[in-house]
DNA sequence: CGGCCGTCTGCAAACGATTACAGTTCGGCA
DNA sequence: TGCCGAACTGTAATCGTTTGCAGACGGCCG
């Protein structure tokens, strides 16, 4: 006979519909389309809520997608709307709790509003950051959220993020250039700074953070102006440190506190700096808050379990998180001009901060 | 010339390549092929670095890319492969620095490998669970990693993740489903009991974990095997709590220390209830490690700031990450059937444990 | 010198969705 | 009765890749 079987064009198609579904295959729209007896664009209407589709088609669609176990793609659906249904985090450390919380809290709104989340650690570093934006511009995410400070590089990454909606969480309070979402490390700063004095505290050191990220340098700057601010000229040599790094707290600390005429209170710009600075006070002697007083940002969960417990500014992670989410989520809706929030801090005063030992001037 | 070109079947195509650029658009495949004189497959062989590319050609096409900024396009790619270049984390709790660190170490050799990442958090329910399963599923990711213990509904994970590579960290030694690269939760607990029983104590209390997670019945399993061992019936009375919350460890320690006859030394399943634990102990009036003793198992960095530093059963945390996402690696790669990984504990010493007060028995 | 094979390249069909656009009914109104 | 528009549905192009297939070219072997 006659071998030419007609040319077909579009071999595998119709064979595999039903016979497939047998075999390992996850169901397509295709698929409901066909045991429905609709086109694929039918279905897609249904799936999308859009008007005009016939509530008996409706019902039957769906039904068939119930029967089915079919799930739409969503990669397929990123290919044809040119957006992927996640958003982007970017971390500076994943291992610390603060971040972490503030993660929690995004991940918890995304979720019920069906994104996927794509977490990225920078380790603070701006060449990872950068990384991260053209990762997030590939894959065409709905939005990027940016999670603490970073080395101010916010021009480069706005370009490769290019149009993509994104906001930062806990940056300085004023003068980012994408909306955010933050808490004011200098009032914070200032706040903690000026209950130690309040206790009667004038020789206050403090340990620094990273002094090229915002943290840093509002956090040190709140604690230099609450001393001015009172009359007190900061001692230089009672600052140290320069980093986020908990071995630059313990090295800060050894040579504030290791010096003929330690401070009678140090302040630190994280819980975690403090904790690890606690440890060496107490190493050299010292009781806190008795001869020394310490005080921090930030209220991670550890704070309370410290001993002394540590009296220090609470920072509303999870809102931050939350907050920074939903105005994402405005952004992308194209819902109004996202204003900047900043969210207020607490002084929690537990038992690490006391007054003086020798009230004597 | 014949100028029959050949039909054009795509008519838009063509008109827009250079225009568009100016536009904000992101460049495709088809810009490069257009710019190269090639056609996109040729593109997509050097991409891939297919053999049979030309030297002369592929050097054109990359110099192409470069000039042009092309980055290729994930979810293109996912559509045409089926699998999209990303992997899933699933957390059971994101604020615990444990499986966070766990998760760092996942993250930078995904990183290194070109996958991207993404994070849900359960909250240690099993729904939550099934729902990331399916998320998973539609994303059609290249490998899951599940790190901590679940309530066992591993084989409704199996179900619904389908054939996408999977392992998990940090469960159980033995017995899994999935490949796993775990720790021996039974054999920590032993030998940190054990720790105890050598000290001298003879009444030691248990705070218990989860006990329908695997970390939860194993680490108790193995402090009452290690008493039983040692020729001691543990006291039923002096276990306590049935859950990883704070809250559960603080509560657990009020009723131990509150009694009448408190142990003379505390077992806690994590180093997060040991600092909670602690933290009511001296509360109490107790001192630590003069009248009671406290171990646990994790150390996580906060361990090392408590007062006083806390003994623990250390965790490979990172390595876990790491030794899982490559052997997830591997199996993405079909490279050989993936074999179970336990990794060591030891036994760090610090000073939250000590012979018990009075030794007489 | 003819055939074959290895190298290189293009063509076009997938992958799974969305969405203009173009019908087709059908009811209502002039 | 004729027409119009609303309601509904299908067709097919499109998004950005990969890849099987086939064609072209050149060298080598018999």
């Amino acid at each position: 006979m006659d071998d030419a079987r007609p040319l077909r064009v579009q071999p595998t198609r119709k064979d595999r519909v039903f016979v497939a579904d047998t075999v390992n295959r996850r169901a397509s729209i295709r698929d409901v389309a066909q045991a429905a007896g609709v086109s694929t664009g039918t279905v897609s209407r249904v799936l999308n809520n859009h008007a005009y589709v016939s509530a008996e088609v409706r019902e039957r669609v769906r039904s068939v997608i119930a029967q089915l176990g079919y799930q739409p793609s969503p990669v397929g659906r990123a290919l044809s709307t040119r957006t992927i249904t996640a958003i982007g985090i970017l971390i500076p450390d994943m291992a610390d709790p603060v971040f972490m919380v503030i993660a929690q809290g995004i991940e918890s709104v995304a979720k019920s509003r069906g994104y996927a989340v794509m977490l990225a650690n920078s380790d603070r570093e701006p060449a990872q950051e950068l990384l991260f934006a053209d990762l997030m511009a590939q894959f065409n995410v709905a939005g990027v959220l940016i999670v603490g400070d970073s080395r101010r590089n916010d021009h480069d990454l706005r370009r490769r993020l290019g149009v993509i909606p994104t906001v930062v969480i806990a940056r300085r309070a004023a003068g980012n250039i994408f909306p955010a979402v933050t808490i004011d490390h200098y009032l914070a700063a200032k706040a903690a700074t000026e209950h130690l004095i309040e206790l009667g505290h004038r020789r206050i050191g403090a340990v620094r953070g990273d002094p090229y990220s915002d943290a840093g340098t509002y956090r040190f700057r709140g604690y230099v102006d609450a001393m001015q601010g009172h009359g007190i000229e900061p001692d230089p040599s009672l600052a140290a440190g320069g980093s986020f790094a908990m071995s630059s707290s313990v090295d800060a600390t050894h040579h504030l506190c290791g010096r003929p005429d330690p401070p009678t209170a140090i302040f630190y710009p994280s819980d975690e700096l403090a904790l690890g600075g606690m440890r060496v006070i107490k190493d050299l002697g010292f009781r806190i808050p008795n001869d020394v007083s310490v005080i921090s940002i930030n209220d991670i969960p550890f704070a309370t379990t410290s001993d002394p417990p540590l009296t220090t500014v609470h920072m509303p992670a999870r809102e931050l998180g939350t907050l920074g989410m939903q105005t994402l989520i405005d952004m992308i809706a194209g819902r109004g001009p996202a204003r900047d929030v900043v969210l207020g801090m607490d002084l929690v005063i537990r038992h690490s901060t006391a007054p003086p030992p020798s009230t004597a001037g």
